[in-house]
RNA sequence: GGAGGCGUGGUGUAGAGGCCUAACAUACUGCCCUGUCACGGCAGAGAUCGCGGGUUCGAAUCCCGUCGCCUCCGCCA
């Protein structure tokens, strides 16, 4: 008697050889191995009552062979073939193909196609055409590096890879393609991250005639859509919206994890004439005091203390100061702050923070982005290490573990003191705020306060992760011509580099806005995966190598030859 | 560009100056086992400890360099 544990996409069966019922099938099974490709031809029967395996889905039948056929002999895999697998990321990368028999990557794959699917019936339901856009397209300035094609037939002269079909999709707007969708791969030459490829794929939507409101409408649909479609989930709308001031205020972050609350505190109007000077001196520095409460974390150890401080220095912050309030009425506050603060300034910090006995509170103090930014790193930690943050999603998801969130209000403009200029926070075509155009176009608004005014642009945050962004486009010329002013591009640098949308603008332009969504992100987090590499087919490593081909790879002389390219050895 | 973690039979780990002629689990090969499903039993094969240099009487172990993978900062309109 042999079994087999039989694999296909759907799951595993058991085959059951038994040399009573069939000879052949029994010897041909004697010569079976892991992973050989088999034709089972024989009789579904359900198992005696003892024999029955709970564990398995088809547990409670098995198949009975009358012949067994080796289609494909196999190799011993270099891993096992199963969920729980403990082998370095490399090796299942070399064999990805292998890695990819694992039920759990097909899971998720299967899961990436269901997003896909869903996604282009909900266009289609709402009158939207999918238009494919370049590959082979002009590099622009601003933005991600692009990886670059050379071409043949023009010596010298090199195609980009899209960053994102940006322009392509604001050209059909021109064009009266006035709902325009497209799942469509972007190519970014940064460096990687867990939730970063230097290929992604993106679900690109671009409209006429549209506010934010509608935007986010009909967006909002599509979330639920896909939910439902997917996992069966009902989310809740309309999903809470927040203003990027208010996250950075409140979360630290302009991608806020909602699943939990620990919200940060400004403190600085309590503190301004406060004896610590750490804490005073940094406000009347421009600065600010940030705070955050820990319930029942007043015995942190030292270590744990200065794990946390090291992440808020992570982020630029100088230190990370400490309350720790007693467990009981009457005790000591702990804490290096403790000895610099009057009583009132102690009680005060109480009353707001809403602090009880046993609580830690800590504070950064320093320019405002630096600390709102730094303490909301440690909010999250804290959110890890008080389990607030779910390690794994739950085999059966609701909607409650899915927080969604509109960030709006962003700033149009950032300075980058590298380049010692402003730029574009989402790029040089995103409309300012209706309440704030009368300061962009205003000749006399001061320099130094263009970080003050708003874009119309949003994300949509899931847990924490920036799920996709977009914004109701500029389609006034004198507008258009007045950012890439603020942008530091003279009218001629803005025609060589854009003039071809410009023109195109001149042809009389649609109101339009648009929007796009990481799918690979989103089905990461649907599929409750650590890393979007688990649900792409063939994913890079860290430093964009693929190491199952070997790609990136040399190239022969007489390639490169044709390329009119000459390669410099490098260190 | 920077910081950290990891690298020892196919795989996952242990070993932290001499106990290493490198251990354990699992996978693999052969034999036994006619209801197994994390099967079981017996036997066997399989590693110059990522690579290069150095220190030492002696290095998987200490030092320097280098390569690869992962995470994070910078970067990612």
């Amino acid at each position: 008697m042999i079994f087999i544990d039989l694999r296909d996409r759907s799951g595993i069966v058991q085959v059951v050889c038994d040399p009573q019922v069939s000879p052949a099938a029994f010897a041909a099974a004697e010569g079976v191995r892991s992973e050989y490709v088999l034709a089972v031809r024989g009789t579904v029967k359900e198992r005696p009552p003892a024999q029955v395996n709970p564990n398995l889905p088809t547990g409670r039948v098995e198949v009975h062979a009358a012949e067994v056929r080796v289609l494909s002999p196999a190799k011993t895999p270099p891993f096992y073939i199963q969920d729980d697998l403990d082998v370095s990321e490399d090796l299942r990368l070399r064999y990805r193909y292998l890695d990819l028999r694992r039920p759990i990557m097909q899971k998720g794959l299967i899961l990436r196609h269901r997003v896909a699917k869903a996604v282009r019936d909900y266009f289609d339901a709402h009158g939207f055409l999918e238009i494919e856009t370049p590959f082979l397209t002009r590099s622009t300035p601003e933005g991600a590096r692009d990886y670059l094609v050379p071409s043949r037939v023009s010596p010298g002269k090199f195609y980009a890879l899209p960053q994102s079909p940006q322009l392509f999709k604001q050209l059909l707007q021109v064009a009266g393609f006035e709902k325009y969708f497209q799942i469509v791969r972007c190519f970014r030459d940064e460096d990687l991250r867990a939730d970063r490829q230097p290929e992604f794929t993106q679900i690109d939507v671009e409209m006429s005639f549209v506010t934010r409101e509608d935007v986010l409408e009909l967006m909002e649909g599509l979330v639920a859509h896909v939910f439902r479609e997917t996992l069966g989930i009902e989310i809740p709308r309309p999903f809470p919206r927040i203003t990027w001031r208010e996250a950075m205020e409140k979360y630290g972050s302009d991608k806020p994890d909602l699943r939990f609350g620990l919200e940060m505190v400004d403190l600085s109007d309590l503190l301004r004439n406060s004896e610590f000077k750490v804490f005073s001196g940094t406000i009347a520095a421009g600065g600010v005091v940030k705070a955050l409460r820990a319930p029942g974390c007043g015995g942190f150890s030292r270590k744990e203390l200065s794990e946390l401080e090291e992440v808020a220095k992570t982020y630029k912050a100088k230190g990370l100061a400490w309350l720790a309030l007693p467990p009981a009425e009457g005790g000591e506050v702990r804490g290096p702050v403790a000895k610099f603060l009057r009583p009132d300034e102690l009680g005060a910090i109480r009353e707001r923070m809403g602090a009880a006995p046993g609580d830690l509170i800590l504070f950064v103090a320093d320019q405002w982005e630096v600390a709102c930014t730094a303490l909301g790193q440690v909010r999250l930690e804290l959110g890890r290490r008080l389990g607030l943050i779910p390690a794994a999603l739950p085999e059966r998801p609701t909607a409650a573990d899915f927080k969604l969130v509109w960030v709006v209000d962003f700033p149009l403009l950032e300075y980058d003191p590298e380049e010692e200029r402003w730029v574009a926070v989402h790029h040089p075509f995103t409309s300012p705020h209706p309440e704030d155009v009368a300061k962009v176009m205003d000749p006399s608004f001061p320099r130094e306060r263009l970080g003050e005014i708003r874009a119309n642009a949003y994300d949509l945050v899931l847990n924490g992760v920036e799920l996709g962004g977009g914004s109701i486009r500029i389609h006034q010329r004198p507008l258009q011509e007045r950012m890439f002013e603020l942008l530091g591009f003279t009218p001629e640098e803005a025609r060589a580099k854009f003039g071809f949308l410009l023109e195109a603008f001149e042809y009389g332009t649609p109101p339009h806005g648009g929007i796009a969504f990481g799918l690979d992100r989103w089905v990461m987090l649907l599929a409750g995966r650590p890393t979007i590499r688990d649900v792409i087919a063939f994913p890079k490593t860290a430093r964009a190598t693929d190491l199952m081909v070997d790609a990136p790879s040399e190239v022969t002389e007489e390639q490169l030859r044709e390329l009119s390219i000459r390669v410099e050895a490098r260190e």
